[in-house]
DNA sequence: ATGATACTCGAACGCCTGTTCTGTGTCAAG
DNA sequence: CTTGACACAGAACAGGCGTTCGAGTATCAT
C-alpha cells in the first residue's frame, strides 16, 4: 500500500543515497563498506536488494565492482584510479637563509609535520616521491626563476646536477639561496634564470656552490593579490 | 638447516617484499590484497606468518590495519588518505588566440580526453573540482603573470571577477589572451601583472574585456631548460 | 647446556560477506 | 483480468578471510 517507484531511467533516491553512503563511508573508514553495511545505513533490510542496486549502479557506470571480493567496489568519476604521493614540507626557502634538507633518517619515523599531496600522475619522472621534499617560497627573491612568494616547490635532494636541471643552490659567498637552471661550463658554473629576459649569473668554480636539490615541480595556489 | 634470519630492527627482506606487493597489488586491483594472497605471492605458506609480519609492519608504522575487515589494510606514508579530483584539460592558452571554455554538457558523457589530477588537499577554496578546467600555457607571453611556457593552470569558469582575482581575460581589441590580477577602478579596469616589477595595463571600460575564468592554481613540471 | 628470541608451519575455528533462490506487492500495458 | 517488469524481503548457502593455537627450528647470549 506504499511504494515509491522510480520510473525507468535516471538515478533514484535510493541510488543516490547508496552512492553518498559509499563515499562518506570510504572517507571515514578508508575502505568501502560491505553490502550489509550499506543496507543498514540506507534502510534496506535485504542484502539482495543492495546487490540489486549495486548492479544497476555498476551498469550505469557510477560504480565499479570486483565480484566475490569483500568490499570490492569503488566509485568512478572523481576519486579516480591514480594514486598520489605525500611529500614532506620541510620548511621555507628564502634568499639569505640556508634551506633545510631532508635528514638522513630514511623514511621511517616520519613526522607528518606538514606535507603536500601530489597526484602521482603529475610527477614527471618515475622519481615517485621516494625522497622528495617540499619547500614553501618566502619572499620575492626567486622571481627570476618564475617562482613567486607563497609558491610550493617540490624537489629531489641531490648534490650533483646535470646541465639543464633546475636546482636550488646555496651561494655561501653571496649568502644567498636561489633557484636557477644549472650549466657547467669551462671554468665556471652558469646559473640561468628561468625568465629568458634576465641575464644568467656566473659562479667561479672556486666559489663554493652547494646544490641542495633539483626542482621537479612548482605549485602555486592563487588566492589573492595584496595591493 | 637453512634460515635467513634478520636480526633485531629495521625492515627485513620479507617486510620489504610484503610492502611492495601490497603496493603493486593495490595499483593493479584498486583494493588491498588478502592475507592469503600476500602469502601466496611472497612465498609464505602460512597465513599466520603473514599476519605476524603485518603486525610488525603496523607497529613500525608502515601499515594501518582494520582488524576483522577483509583487506582492511593500507600503506601509510605515500598513497595516503586524501582523495583527489580530476579536472579536464580543455586545451592551450596562448596570446593571440581565444581560449576554450567548458561546454555546457555538465559533467556527464565525460570524455577522458585529457585531464589532470589534483590532490584535493591542495585546492584553496572548497571549489572542489565541480566545474574546474585546466589549460596548458603555450608560449612565453604569460611571463608577466609568473606563468611559463608549458605550465598548467587550473581555473574556475566565471564571467565576473572580484578585485584581486587572477583571471584569464580575452582583450578582443588587442587580440590577446592574458593572465592578470583584476581590479575594477573608476572608469577602467586595471590588469596587474603578478610580477611586481612590471607595470599594470589599463583597459577602458568601453573596450571589451571578456573574463574567461579565474585562476586557482598554477602547476609547473620542471623538466629541462632548452638553451 | 639452557633459555630467550625470532621466525615458520599447518590446521582449525568462526565470523564476514557476496550470491542465489523463493516469494510478495505494485503498476502499467495488453 | 492477466501478464510481466520492477522494487523489495528474507533466508540459506558457500566461500573468503582474519584469528588463534600448538608446535617446530635456528641463532645467540648466558
Amino acid at each position: 500500500m506504499m511504494m515509491m517507484v522510480r520510473k525507468s531511467k535516471g538515478l533514484g533516491e535510493r541510488h543516490q543515497k547508496i552512492l553518498e553512503f559509499i563515499a562518506s563511508y570510504q572517507r571515514e573508514h578508508k575502505h568501502p563498506p560491505s553490502i550489509r553495511e550499506i543496507g543498514l545505513h540506507c534502510d534496506i533490510s535485504s542484502t539482495s536488494v543492495v546487490n540489486y542496486y549495486l548492479d544497476q549502479l555498476e551498469k550505469s557506470g557510477h560504480l565499479e565492482r570486483d565480484r566475490k571480493i569483500s568490499r570490492g567496489m569503488r566509485l568512478t568519476g572523481n576519486t579516480p584510479l591514480g594514486d598520489m604521493l605525500r611529500v614532506q614540507m620541510l620548511g621555507v626557502i628564502q634568499a639569505g637563509e640556508p634551506i633545510p634538507v631532508p635528514t638522513n633518517d630514511s623514511f621511517s619515523s616520519f613526522t607528518p609535520d606538514d606535507s603536500v599531496e601530489i597526484a602521482a600522475s603529475l610527477m614527471p619522472s618515475k622519481e615517485k616521491g621516494k625522497e622528495l621534499f617540499a619547500l614553501k617560497v618566502q619572499g620575492d627573491s626567486m622571481i627570476d626563476a618564475m617562482v613567486n612568494d607563497g609558491d610550493i616547490i617540490i624537489l629531489k635532494p641531490t648534490q650533483e646536477a646535470s646541465n639543464g636541471d633546475m636546482v636550488a643552490v646555496w651561494l655561501s659567498e653571496r649568502n644567498e639561496t636561489t633557484l636557477k637552471f644549472f650549466f657547467k661550463e669551462k671554468d665556471k658554473y652558469r646559473l640561468q634564470p628561468a625568465n629568458p629576459t634576465m641575464k644568467p649569473i656566473y659562479v667561479d668554480k672556486k666559489e663554493s656552490l652547494e646544490i641542495k636539490g633539483k626542482v621537479v615541480m612548482v605549485i602555486r595556489k592563487v588566492e589573492r593579490y595584496n595591493s
